[in-house]
DNA sequence: CGCTATGTGTGTACGGCGTACGCTAGTGTG
DNA sequence: CACACTAGCGTACGCCGTACACACATAGCG
C-alpha cells in the first residue's frame, strides 16, 4: 500500500492514455475498428464518455496512437545479419503484426502524424539494405516492392470471407449456386482439384510469393 | 416522345437499383465509403431516404453492388495473348480501376456474396494461367502473389498522406520535425537523397515491382 | 368504367454515434 | 489556508442506419 497522500486517494483505476489505447487495442482485436466507439470504451474503463477526451484528443488522435503500438510490435530488421535473411524475418513480423491486428492493414502507412516507433522502423529497414549495397533506387524499389506485397498478402487474407480450410467447400459452394453450372469452369475446376484438396493452406503462400520477390531483388541488385 | 401509356407518367426520375449503384459511386469515388450514406444518397437523388430500401436491401447489399460495377470495370486478360503480357495488361488495369475507386481496396476480396463480373473475372485469370502450362498449384502461388501485390500497392498509395510529388517535402519536413535532428538517419538520407527529387513518382515504383514479379514467376514455372 | 392488388415513395421514430461546452470536485503547491 | 489546475461528468446537438406503417399511383381485370 503506497499511501503516501493524506486521504485514501484513487486505490486504483485512475485513467491515462496508456489504459485509453490498451482498451482500444482489445476492443479493435475482437470487433475491428468500427467496434472501438467512444461510448463502449469508456463502458469498458467504468467512466463517462467525455472522460476519454482528457487523454486523446479525438478518435482520430486514439487511431493514431493505436498505430504507433503495432509498429511497436514489428521485430526490426537484425542489424548485423544478411539482408535476405533480415527482411524475410521483418517481412514474417510485420504480416503477424497484421494478422493479429487486422484493423491496422489500412492505417499503417496512411498516418499523417506517424509515431516514433513507425520511423524508428522504417530508419532501420533503409539502414539494412543501404548496408546491404542498395542504392537509393534500389531502396525505394525493394522497399515498394515488399510492403506492397506484405500489406496486400494481408489484406486479401483477412478479407476472405471463411476462416478455416473446412469452411472453403460450403463457401464456395454458396458463392457459385445463383450462377448456371459450369459457367465459370475454370474457377470451378481451380476450387475443386486445388484450393479444397486437404493440405492446402492460402496462408502457406505468403512465404512463397516472399521468396519470389527476394531472389528478384537480389538478381536485381547484382545485376545493377 | 415515347406515350404509350395514358397519362403522362413520370417525364423522368422514377428510382432504380442501376441509379442509386451510379450515384453511391460518385459519392465514394468523391469522398470514400463514409461519404456513402443513405440520408446524403437519398438527397442527392432527390428522394426520401427510406425510398432507397426499395431498391437496396440495405447498406451493406449497396456496397456490394458497388464492388461488382468495379470489378467490371478491370479490363479481362486478352484470351489468346501471352501470358506475360496479358497479365501484365490485367494487373495494370485493377490498379487503375483500385486508384480510381479507392474505395474499393479492401473490399474486392471480401464479399461473401461475389457479383457475375467478380466470377467472370477470376475465371478469366485461372483460365489464362492454366493455358500458359501453369500447374494448379503455381496458379495458386502466381495469383495470391500478383493480386496480393496490386491490392498492397494501391492501398499504400491510396494511403500516403500526401497526393502530388511537390507536397512531399513540406509533408515529410512536417512529419520528423517533433523529433531530434539525426534521430532518423537512414529515413532522412532517403527522404532528401531520393524521394524529394525531381523525376521520383513513387507511382512508377508499380511496373518496376510488377516486372520483378512476372518474371519471377516464369523462372519459377519453368524450372517446376 | 370501377375494383382491387401490387409496388414505389414517405413520415415518423428509435437507438447509436462523435463530440462541444460548461460544470464539479478533488489534488498539489504556495 | 487559498488557489490554480486537472480529471471526470452531464447534457445536448446533429449525424447515422433502418423498422414500420402508411399514401398513392399504376396495372390487370371484370
Amino acid at each position: 500500500m503506497t499511501t503516501r497522500t493524506t486521504s485514501r486517494t484513487e486505490p486504483r483505476s485512475r485513467l491515462s492514455r496508456e489504459r485509453v489505447l490498451r482498451a482500444a487495442i482489445a476492443h479493435a482485436d475482437a470487433g475491428g475498428l468500427e467496434a472501438v466507439t467512444m461510448r463502449r470504451l469508456a463502458e469498458g474503463l467504468g467512466v463517462a464518455p467525455m472522460a476519454l477526451y482528457r487523454h486523446v484528443a479525438n478518435r482520430d488522435d486514439l487511431i493514431d496512437g493505436l498505430v504507433d503500438i503495432a509498429f511497436d510490435e514489428i521485430e526490426l530488421p537484425v542489424a548485423g545479419a544478411d539482408w535476405k535473411t533480415a527482411m524475410r524475418q521483418r517481412a514474417i513480423s510485420l504480416r503477424d503484426v497484421l494478422l493479429r491486428h487486422r484493423w491496422a492493414i489500412g492505417l499503417m502507412d496512411a498516418r499523417a502524424n506517424p509515431g516514433p516507433a513507425n520511423l524508428r522502423h522504417h530508419d532501420a529497414v533503409i539502414g539494412n539494405l543501404r548496408a546491404a549495397g542498395f542504392d537509393m533506387a534500389m531502396v525505394a524499389h525493394a522497399y515498394s516492392l515488399l510492403d506492397g506485397y506484405i500489406y496486400g498478402f494481408a489484406l486479401t487474407k483477412t478479407n476472405l470471407p471463411f476462416d478455416a480450410s473446412e469452411e472453403v467447400a460450403e463457401v464456395a459452394q454458396s458463392m457459385l449456386e445463383p450462377f448456371p453450372v459450369n459457367e465459370y469452369p475454370n474457377l470451378v475446376a481451380f476450387i475443386s482439384e486445388h484450393i479444397v484438396k486437404p493440405g492446402y493452406d492460402f496462408g502457406d503462400e505468403f512465404e512463397y510469393g516472399l521468396d519470389v520477390i527476394l531472389d528478384g531483388l537480389e538478381r536485381a541488385r547484382d545485376t545493377a
